[in-house]
DNA sequence: CAACGGACCTGCCTGC
DNA sequence: TGCAGGCAGGTCCGTT
């Protein structure tokens, strides 16, 4: 479920929270996730202190200065942070302990998620080095996606899923995004019109940006019990619709 | 290289 | 009520 403005809501909610703060000790329950944990993770991240907190595409890097604790949400992920004696839940996997006795804690029941130490210079990692541009970025536009589809004959709605293409376009938003455009989501890639492509690309932004700001009306949650209900569901037009509108009523 | 299917995993929903 | 089965859904990987 995560897509990209929920990664950045979540990130927003956890940064100032663990910024600055250090590393005390590093718990991890369940090392089966889409990798596994790395077995020295304590080693590689007790005594560093979280210098920033970004993200590129769905995933989130946490930055120690000598690298980076690269997190991804998978489909069931979530991260909160919360005072050390919080009684756990079923598929808390793993706590990044802090000097100030909160913790950065990583659930996620179905696993599809990771979390990765990644060297610096951390964009060459190879789940990093082929990303395609952030949709929020300067180097995405109609141009862009019009450019890399020529050729392509599958249909749109995979080729803006496509994380070599744009990151961040999940099955929630690639549909929305292609319903406000007037565009099917079963066209052939190719065979898409420059102007088709401009729209699409200005409605990604426009629905993940909304999205974002949705998401930053449940932040406070992010410490404390509370969690991040997502308020933009409410909104999503096409989303629920099991096929293509006969009419669209906007 | 592009396209596609498989794999990973659990919670939730449906139907018997 | 319970259980089996199907589905969701991000993303890498192997095969065609």
């Amino acid at each position: 479920m995560p897509e990209l403005p929920e990664v950045e809501t979540t990130r927003r909610g956890i940064a100032p929270h663990i910024t600055n703060q250090t590393v005390k000790q590093v718990i991890v329950r369940e090392p089966r996730l889409r990798w596994p944990v790395p077995d020295n993770l304590d080693a590689l991240l007790i005594g560093q202190a979280i210098s920033e907190v970004t993200r590129r595409g769905k995933y989130i890097l946490a930055d120690v200065g000598s690298g980076c604790l690269l997190m991804h949400l998978g489909m069931s992920g979530n991260l909160r942070v919360l005072p050390i004696d919080t009684p756990l839940k079923k598929h808390d996997h793993v706590d990044i302990v802090f000097d100030n006795e909160q913790c950065l804690r990583y659930h996620d029941p179905r696993r599809f998620g990771s979390l990765l130490w990644v060297e610096k210079p951390v964009l060459t990692h190879p789940l990093l080095a082929k990303m395609g541009p952030e949709p929020l970025g300067g180097d995405f536009d109609g141009d862009h996606l019009y450019q890399q589809s020529r050729g392509r004959t599958g249909p749109i709605k995979n080729f803006i899923m496509d994380g070599h293409i744009v990151v961040g376009v999940g099955n929630i938003y690639a549909n929305e995004a292609l319903f406000l455009s007037g565009i099917r989501p079963d066209r052939a890639a190719g065979r898409v019109s420059r102007p088709r492509y401009h729209r699409l690309a200005e409605n990604i932004k426009k629905v993940l940006s909304e999205a974002i700001k949705q998401g930053g009306t449940t932040l406070r949650d992010f410490t404390g019990a509370g969690g991040a209900p997502g308020y933009f569901k409410q909104y999503l037009r096409s989303y629920t619709r099991k096929s293509w509108p006969q009419r669209m009523c906007l």
